[in-house]
DNA sequence: CTGAAAGCGCTTACAG
DNA sequence: CTGAAAGCGCTTACAG
């Protein structure tokens, strides 16, 4: 089947004549009888104007349709109440509901969102210097490399904040930043398999954000940390990228080895996909082998079986590195930025007790 | 189960002390000793410059670290080379994946873009007025009411284009907009259950964006149609929502008549909703009910059963939306909007032949 | 409480 | 090929 798409220009007749050019300060004042000046303390809300003054002038602001021009509010104050996100990806749930969080917390504190996809082929320096150049702050999600390696080349001297993987232990990254404990998220999943009586956890991992090519995140680390208090040595990690392919493929793996029966995944999707891998190799999920998603994606309720993952706050994350970001950009401004949710572990179907 | 959040502000040391403004037009033309028109020029291309006098101009532009100040720029030529889209929702799979689209697109033509969720509690009008401040065009995503009713709020003056469901049958939106063909690939989804021996399709809608609040829309529609070019009476459509709690309720009631054996969604998150419902109730799918969802969400292919649905070319729809904008902003600009790629039914398992 | 001046950093004609 | 002037629409001191 294949169904025709539909396209539409124009339609609306263009303006008459002329355009009617968008009444400026001075068309006010003089519409209001007063100077451009008194103009400019009424739309700024400034104290010392006499209340008949300020009527005359809002009359004439309302009469002419009147909005401050935004370019030259910028230009003259100095002043851009605008963010502009980098981000790698904006389609994957981590980062659009990251995104989300950012636009909800932007929009409540009169700011404008912009988004700037970074890709590997352009220009790092180049790509921030031009979203630097919107005036405003810079957001980056560097749940990635890409990501991450944009975090390094921000100018000291423009104002950013960051969502990041939880950093390296010990460490903190250089600049404002937010994140969530996965390292410890991680952790808990991990124990909680092994107390339903699971010999070992495997892990399908996402890629890691930072340190060389074959190191692994936060996550990995909290499953592998578990598996070492509980004394099991931790098997060799799978996984090579972030979708539902990545994590069929190493399903397929996982399930052609019979000692396998507990699988944590890096992420909701890889999850789905070592659920079918499992399921086209026959092995039953929970009761021949249990799977944890990590994010908790909205959709993973409803999967049968239903997936038992860490429900992740990223719009949390999202609100809170704007909140960093407009401490710095706004000094006046006192609310600290908020706290997001820790990460929970959401039982549902797809983990249980080893069974044998 | 719960773990630590951590946020950390600071870190980078503030500027040691005056946070060297940066290079303006006349710092580099004094250091290139000429004047910051010729400046001007240099950075604008204009032809007409000595060879030698570009290369001084240049040498120091790279010096200061200039970069020619966006905000005065705008002011200066009036040029605003943006885009901001008005959208109520950035989290499910359409309205990302039109997002995504956006942004490629702009990126490519060398725009910003902004983005701004349109919620029930602020004034629409207001909205779109301080999104119209920012200087550019811009774009709207109608795929719900809240959207649509954006449209019909932007002054005609105002650069836009629309992204839409099918508007109804013989008629055409007021403005540029792009459009899938919905009602045909509901049509052939629905004959295609059809054909498969099922004697009759429910539907599971999606809200519609136009119309009285009972209406429907034309995924609707052209379910509707083909049932009755079969001769066959539609059933009563059911449904209340985007998500899979909407679905999981809408099947629920569906799951309990035995008649019903083959079942359409309005996008997939519905389609999961109703895959579980039939779970929970007993009914197998695809043996004792088809589902076919709408949209080919990314993990769609993943779940078990792995889910029959109609693909949608979002992305392109949001490239396309991007550049009739672009070909009303910029009228030199010759190359015409890409178009969208047709719906197509994707078959999966989801839905069989009519056992019995 | 209100007005006249200078300036934000750039561009667009206009001269030479 | 290059420079001096005026202006984009607003704000920020400075006067009164």
């Amino acid at each position: 089947m294949s169904v025709t798409g539909h396209t539409r220009s124009g339609g609306r007749a263009e303006p008459p004549q002329g355009q009617q050019k968008a009444a400026s300060i001075r068309d006010v004042a003089q519409a209001a009888g007063v100077s451009y000046q008194t103009v400019s303390r009424v739309i700024n809300g400034h104290p010392n104007v006499r209340e008949e003054t300020r009527r005359r002038v809002q009359e004439a602001i309302t009469a002419l349709g009147f909005r401050r021009n935004a370019t030259a509010f910028a230009l003259a104050s100095g002043v851009t109440r605008s963010v502009t996100v980098l981000t790698s990806n904006t389609l994957l749930y981590g980062y659009a509901a990251t995104l989300q969080g950012l636009e909800e917390a932007s929009r409540a504190a009169g700011y404008t969102l912009g988004v700037r996809v970074l890709t590997p082929e352009d220009d790092l320096d180049r790509t921030i210097a031009s979203a630097a150049d919107a005036g405003g702050g810079l957001v980056v999600i560097g749940f990635d490399r890409l990501g991450a390696a944009a975090l390094e080349r921000v100018p000291a001297h423009v104002p950013c904040a960051a969502v990041v993987e939880a950093p390296p232990q010990g460490q903190s990254p250089g600049l404002p930043a937010v994140w969530a404990d996965d390292r410890e998220a991680a952790r808990a999943a991990t124990e909680h398999l092994l107390a339903l009586g699971h010999d070992t956890v495997h892990y399908v991992a996402i890629p890691a954000s930072t340190g060389t090519p074959g190191s692994v995140g936060p996550r990995a680390e909290g499953w592998r940390q578990a598996l070492e208090a509980a004394g099991v040595t931790a098997p060799e990690p799978s996984g090579k990228g972030w979708d539902s392919q990545a994590g069929y493929e190493a399903g397929q793996k996982l399930a052609q080895n019979q000692n396998v029966t507990a699988i944590l995944c890096g992420n909701d999707d890889l999850a789905l996909g070592v659920l079918r891998a499992l399921h086209h190799a026959g092995r039953r999920v929970p009761e021949d082998v249990s799977v944890i998603g990590f994010d908790d994606a909205p959709h993973s309720a409803f999967v049968t079986p239903s997936l038992t993952t860490v429900r992740m706050d990223f719009q949390g994350l999202g609100r809170t590195a704007f909140g960093l970001l407009h401490a710095r950009l706004d000094t006046e401004q006192q609310a600290p930025a908020p706290v997001p949710a820790k990460p929970a572990l959401v039982l549902r179907e797809s983990s249980g007790s080893r069974e044998t």
